[in-house]
DNA sequence: GTATGATTATATCAGTCGTTTGATTAAAGG
DNA sequence: CCTTTAATCAAACGACTGATATAATCATAC
C-alpha cells in the first residue's frame, strides 16, 4: 500500500468523523476503521491525534486562505487608488467558502461543518489552532473593510468584523446536504449575494445612540 | 447531605465542565469530582449522562426562553394594534441571554458560553436538544419580525433570522471573563445596542439583485 | 424503638481510549 | 544479492469510560 494512499485516507476519514463527531467524539479507532488502515500507522504517518487534526486542519483551511487572500488583492487591484467596495470584500472573504460547496460536493459539505464548527470546538487546541489560521488574515480584511467604511470607528468596525465572521461560522456549521445548497449548487451563489447584503447592511449602520450610565432602564425607542 | 445540595452540586459541576469541555469530553467522573460527590449519585438523581445533560440544558433554557417571550409579550402590548418595532423584537431576543453575564457574574458566563456551543456541539443529542428547545420560541418571534418588516418576503426574513440566531449563537459562544464582557457589566446594554443596530440593519437590507443564471460571473457590483 | 424508603459509598463490569513496542513486510539503494 | 530504510501489523500497556450491583448509612414516619 503506497504511503500516500494510506496517508490520504487517514486525512480524509479523519476530515469525516471530525466534521460530524468532534475532536474528542471521534476516536482513532474509528478514523482507522473507516480508512482501512492499521491504528499504528496514525501515529507512524502523524504523531499524535492533536498531529492529526492539525494536519486536517492545515490541508484545508491554507488553500482557502490562499484563495481568500488572492480574491481580496484582485479587488484591491480593480479598484486601484479607491477604497474597493465593501460588497466586493465581503464576498471575497465569504465566496471561498462557500463555493466548496459547489466545487466538492459532499466534500465540501463535510469541510464547511468543520471549519464552521472549529470556532467553538470544545476541545481548546481545535479552537486555537482554528484562530491561528485566521488571525492574520482577519486583520487584512479588517483594513480593507476599514478603508471602505471610513465614517465607522475603527473599534466598532473590529467589533462589527466579529459579527461578520459569527455568521460565517454558524452557516458554515449548518450546511446541510438535504437543504437548500445541496439541491441547486447555483444556489450557493445566491446566498453569498444575500449573505453580503445583509452583512453589508450591518457594517453600515449608523452608531446608536450612546448609552446612558446615570438613567433607569427604559423600554422601547423608537 | 440533603438531596437538593447532591443535584445542585452535580448541576452547577456538569454545566461549567459541559460549557468547557463539551459533552464527549466531559466525564461523569470529572463531574462528581468537582461536585465532591459519589459517582453512583449521578445515576440514581439523573439516570444516564445524557439525562444528565438534559437536565443541565433544562434547567438553563427554560427560564431565559420565559423572560424571552414575556419581553416579546411586553413589546406587543406596548405596541397595541401596530406591530411592534424591529429594535424592541430584536432586543427582546438578545437581552435575556446578555443579561446573564451581569447579573449572574461568572456563572453567566458559563451559561453563555454553554448556550453559544450546544448550537454546534458536536455530540448530535446536545444540537438536537437545543434546537428542540428554541423551535416554537424562534417561531415567535420570525413573526413578530415579519409584522415588523412587511416589505421583506417571508422566506428573506426566514433565513435571515436563521442569521440572527448565528450572530447570537457566535457572541455567547465567544464570551470570555477577561474581555469587554468581564471588565465592564455597564457595556452589556451597549453590547445589546450595537448588537441591535447592526441586526436591524441587516434585516432592513434591500434584496439583492436576482441572480441572472445564464450569464458569466461578474466582478463587481457596485 | 422499628420499618421503610431515600441516598450514598464502594467495587466491579465490559468496554474503549491513545500510545508504544517489536516483529514483519515492502521498497529502495548499493 | 544484501543492507538499509520506510511502512505496516498485531499485541499490549496503562488509563479511562458509563453503567450497574450491592451493602451501608441516613432520614423520616409511626
Amino acid at each position: 500500500m503506497a504511503d500516500t494512499d494510506t496517508k490520504e485516507r487517514i486525512l480524509d476519514a479523519a476530515e469525516r468523523l471530525f466534521a460530524a463527531h468532534g475532536f474528542a467524539g471521534t476516536s482513532l479507532r474509528a478514523v482507522t476503521r473507516e480508512a482501512g488502515v492499521n491504528l499504528a500507522a496514525v501515529h507512524y504517518h502523524f504523531g499524535t491525534k492533536e498531529d492529526l487534526l492539525r494536519a486536517v486542519l492545515g490541508r484545508i483551511v491554507i488553500p482557502i486562505n490562499r484563495e481568500r487572500l488572492a480574491m481580496l488583492e484582485q479587488v484591491e487591484a480593480e479598484a486601484g487608488s479607491d477604497p474597493p467596495s465593501l460588497e466586493a470584500i465581503l464576498e471575497a472573504f465569504i465566496a471561498p467558502d462557500l463555493r466548496l460547496i459547489r466545487d466538492l460536493g459532499e466534500r465540501g459539505v463535510i469541510i464547511t461543518r468543520f471549519l464552521g464548527r472549529s470556532y467553538t470546538e470544545p476541545a481548546e487546541m481545535v479552537q486555537a489552532l482554528s484562530r491561528e489560521h485566521y488571525e492574520e488574515l482577519g486583520q487584512r480584511f479588517m483594513e480593507a473593510i476599514a478603508r471602505a467604511l471610513p465614517e465607522v470607528p475603527r473599534t466598532e468596525l473590529y467589533w462589527r468584523f466579529k459579527l461578520v465572521v459569527g455568521v460565517l461560522t454558524y452557516i458554515l456549521a449548518d450546511t446541510d446536504p438535504t437543504g437548500a445548497y445541496g439541491e441547486d449548487l447555483s444556489d450557493v451563489d445566491g446566498t453569498l449575494r444575500r449573505l453580503v447584503a445583509f452583512l453589508a447592511a450591518g457594517l453600515r449602520a449608523p452608531m446608536p445612540e450612546a448609552q446612558r450610565r446615570d438613567q433607569p432602564e427604559e423600554g422601547a425607542s423608537s
